[in-house]
DNA sequence: ACAATAATATCAGAGTTCTGACAATGAGCA
DNA sequence: TGCTCATTGTCAGAACTCTGATATTATTGT
């Protein structure tokens, strides 16, 4: 590079540094985690929002799309369509259910069961990397902070002062 | 608990509260903010990632797609396609690049200026929402936490201690 | 000067996420 | 009973993000 003295910042400085918005740290946060996990989980063909959506569901059986959805802070479409990958890929099956007519009740198939196992020993190593280097109370700090920060998003019309 | 006593954590418990894994609380709240973040923009019809591109380009004029992709940590792709639906919303015009054939020359257009200075008030205030509650030091530790979970996302393999 | 490599931009395809709209079921009320 | 409302699920459309592939241009090496 000869021309033109760059002035774009070097990676971790500047408005992406610790001097950076929390708004704009906290997007390239997720995505970079994000990126990693799906790296981590290629082997297995999962996604990180498929990984979350069949951890719930080996964790909460007997229950439907819209309640995984008020879970994890979904909407019910969004839910809908994880569920519909996961269904294509025969990771789940969905029947219809009892006393019920409209809910499905959703159940791992035996692949599915097996693939969550070999994924949860990859996420679960990442995990420990984003707590390393920072002590309990350090990370108590984060985690408080991140409810905070994403606590109240899908709760209606809660805006008032 | 008569029949089925709700196995459903509350909404801040459990896996979701501040127990939760750092990885699922990091996505939730990225997501949540988001959210809130998208749901201010509204009137201005700019998503956070064209709110992210078009301060970048203000900050940073005459840089070309790819280098703004490096800024931001995301792909070429991904920064083509925001440029894209910025170009068909008239918030930025290219021209081409004269020295340099393959290159483009990005510009806002006085709409995507006046855009950008509205938006700009309203994140803003969001942003100071983020921060509520937090000491400065805890601040300086959570922006630490952010970068160091996302800091090294798209590197390649340019393992250069 | 020519060939190899790198950088820039784009297309195609997939998955996630939202809004908005709609159908079907279940529960409560006049 | 019939009407209304909330819940559940889905379709359509859009934006973001990735991987993979391709074309064009710049730079570098021999």
């Amino acid at each position: 590079m000869s021309k033109a003295a760059k002035v774009l910042p070097d990676e971790g400085t500047g408005k992406r540094g610790p001097d950076g918005y929390l708004g704009y740290l906290l997007r390239q946060a997720a995505n970079g985690y994000r990126h990693r996990v799906e790296t981590s989980l290629r082997e297995t063909g999962l996604t990180q929002p498929q990984f979350a959506a069949l951890t719930m569901l080996d964790a909460y059986p007997e229950h439907s799309s819209a309640d995984l959805a008020r879970i994890a802070l979904l909407t019910p479409q969004t839910m809908s369509t994880i569920m519909q990958n996961l269904e294509n890929a025969a990771l789940i099956r969905r029947h219809p259910h009892q006393e019920h007519g409209r809910k499905r009740r959703i159940e791992l198939t035996d692949a599915g069961r097996q693939v969550l196992v070999r994924a949860k020993r990859l996420v679960y190593a990442l995990e420990t990397d984003l707590a390393e280097g920072f002590s309990e109370e350090e990370q108590r700090t984060v985690r408080r902070w991140l409810v905070a920060a994403g606590g109240r998003s899908l709760e209606g019309g809660a805006a008032k002062p």
